[in-house]
Formats: C-alpha cells, sequence, structure tokens
DNA sequence: ATTGATTGTCAACAGTTGTTGGCCTACAGT
DNA sequence: ACTGTAGGCCAACAACTGTTGACAATCAAT
C-alpha cells in the first residue's frame, strides 16, 4: 500500500503508545510495535530516527489541568480525583509515563517535567498559596501516581473493584487536605 | 579463589538485589550481576538455574508489620508511615519490587501477594474490622507506594528534599483516615 | 515518457542477552 | 600419592536487539 507519509507516522505512533504502556521501554520492541502497526521496522527508523526518540514522541502529552479551573474550593480535592481518574482511562499517557519512568531515566525526567510545569501552576493559582505549591503538588502526585499504580499496573484486586465513586469517597478528603491543609 | 557454595550463593544474591533495585527487570542483566559479585555468569545459572528463579529469590522478604502490634490506636497513621519509610530505606526490598513490578508479571503478582498477605491481616487485627480491611490495606499500600515512587524512584524534588518528620506530618492523618475512617 | 522525489521492502550488521557444556583447579578422604 | 567431588572459569550457542544501506515500487511534475 501507498499512505502519505504523516498517516504512517501517526500509526506508528498510536502503536508505539500502547506498547509502551503494556510493555514499559525495554520490552517494547520497534519489531514488535512496527508488527503492531503493520509495517516494516525500518520505516520506523525512517520517520522517528531512534528508539529514543520515538518514545520521546510517544510520551508528550497534556494533563488538561485548566478544565478544573472554575470549581468551587471546597469541592476541588473531589474534582482532582475525578478528572486524574480520567486521564488515567482515557489515553495510555499516563500508563506509559509510569512503566517507562521506572526503567529510563529520560521518562522519569519528562515525569518530573510534567508534574511540574502541569500541575504545580494551577495549584499555585487555584490555592493562592504558590509557596507551598511544589510541596502540595508532589503529595497529590504522589498519590494519584499511587493509586494509579496499584489499579492499572499493579492490580490490586480491591483497587480494581472499586467504582469511580468509591475513589472519589476514599480520595477526595485526602487531596482536598493536601491542598488546603496546614 | 575458593568458598562454600552458601556463600557465593549469599554473595550473588545481594549483587542481584541491588541490580533489581537500581535497573529492573530486564536491564539487570546476569552479566552486570556477575561482575558485580565478581563471579562467572555461570555461577549464576548454576547455583540459580535461571534468571526467573534468581530473580524470584532475590525478592523475598517481610516487611514486618509485626513491629506495629502495640501502638496506640490514634498514633497508627504516623506509625505506619514512619515505618514505611523506613523499610523503603532499609533495603532495596521495596525497591526491587517497585522497579520490577512494572514490567514482570512474575514481580506484580509478588507483590498482590505480599500486600494481601502481610499488611491486609494485620489491619484486620489493629482495627478489628475485618470486613473493609482489604480496602483500607489497599488504600494505605496506593498512597505508601506513590510515595516511595515519588522519592526514591522518580526522585521528585519536593518529595526528595522532605524530611521524615515532615513526610509524617503530611502522610499521617491520611494513613489514619485510611484506618479509621467510615 | 522521463525524470525526481517519496514510500515501502529486504537483508544484513554488530552488539547483547540468557543459557549450556567442557575443562581446569583445589581440596578432603583414603 | 591417588582419587572423587565440588567450586570456578572459559568459549561458544542461538536468539534477539537497534540500526543501516541498498534496492524496488509508486506517484507528481515536467
Amino acid at each position: 500500500m501507498r499512505r502519505t507519509s504523516t498517516e504512517t507516522k501517526s500509526i506508528i505512533l498510536s502503536a508505539a503508545r500502547e506498547r509502551f504502556a503494556a510493555d514499559g521501554y525495554e520490552r517494547a520492541t520497534i519489531r514488535s510495535i512496527a508488527a503492531d502497526a503493520q509495517i516494516d521496522p525500518a520505516m520506523v527508523m525512517r520517520y522517528f530516527g531512534s528508539k529514543e526518540k520515538l518514545f520521546a514522541a510517544a510520551a508528550e502529552f497534556d494533563l488538561r489541568f485548566d478544565a478544573l479551573a472554575d470549581v468551587p474550593r471546597d469541592q476541588l480535592g473531589s474534582a482532582f480525583v475525578r478528572h486524574f481518574l480520567r486521564q488515567w482511562e482515557a489515553g495510555e499517557a499516563l500508563q506509559v509515563l509510569l512503566r517507562t519512568g521506572i526503567t529510563n531515566d529520560g521518562a522519569a525526567e519528562r515525569m518530573r517535567e510534567i508534574f511540574a510545569r502541569q500541575l504545580a501552576p494551577r495549584i499555585a493559582a487555584l490555592t493562592g498559596d504558590p509557596a507551598n505549591a511544589p510541596v502540595r503538588a508532589a503529595m497529590i502526585s504522589a498519590q494519584m501516581l499511587g493509586i494509579g499504580l496499584a489499579r492499572y499496573i499493579l492490580r490490586f484486586p480491591p483497587v480494581v473493584a472499586m467504582s469511580e465513586d468509591e475513589l472519589v469517597h476514599w480520595l477526595g478528603p485526602t487531596i482536598q487536605r493536601y491542598l488546603t491543609a496546614d
């Protein structure tokens, strides 16, 4: 067949995202990604240069915290939890980052960057407390990454079994406290 | 040199733990482990049979939650946090599990097992609420794994910078709530 | 119809991986 | 001194990895 280069590129990209999310950086081989995309491995190299660069392209994304801009202050905790849970389920993005961030230094760096650049400023704006925003953001990241880890990666049965509402019920007050305490 | 087989075996084991903790399952190669232990890669195979079995041996450990047996009920949260933090820092055990559990299915299974077998029963005993113990244990695991992830693996600067006391200050009430709420 | 560029295929490379079998060396019991 | 056993080392294997270069097929513009 014959496609435009941008088509093929995006086919490769989504295959790469799935593989990275499912297998992590090392086990997601270029050959397996190419096989999923039904494409020659050499094409992956042609369009992305190297595995590192392919990964960099696959791990780019936006957590869209701007959606929380006009939530009443006392409901921020629940809103944050719901927003995060949907981000976990929407795309493979967060799963890619978590699976790879643990063995790949570049991915860990990317993760730090995303949370520092996207979450901390939002929290500074929402709480009007810029001084403590990085710590609050870090605590919230830790809690939400922990839940994602338990639910989507390690698959702890009780966490998998919980509904979104139950999770909000448990986590909402925690996040609310991390946002406002002290 | 010449050693007893049990000596060499334990030398290999501790080298393996370090490598698995630092690099994860895939990147911790038998050759690199053998090099650390200053022995021939073939010896690893002789004594452990395969990489899988070496890993199984390296990932065996005890979270020692029994140490929390006689903590006053209202201080359980802080005690849990302190205990966990020390477990993270004491040996490489938790880091091994987390680094590998994310790419290796066997390790994920082992992790579920450890938390279900060691944490949940303890919580059932401590709270006198066996029905909700698995959920509470899972929530606590998620929070503490999240912190370990942010502090020791992803190295989020604000989390790395916090002292043990600060972490207890933030996390203690959360864990206390997961233990007693509802 | 002939170009030139773009998309795709194929085969091979050099390096690394887990794993294996043969061989050497030290030691204990005779 | 001789021998059996157990610890240690070396070289090689087959499979797999990322990556590369040469070559074929397809299209658009002249």
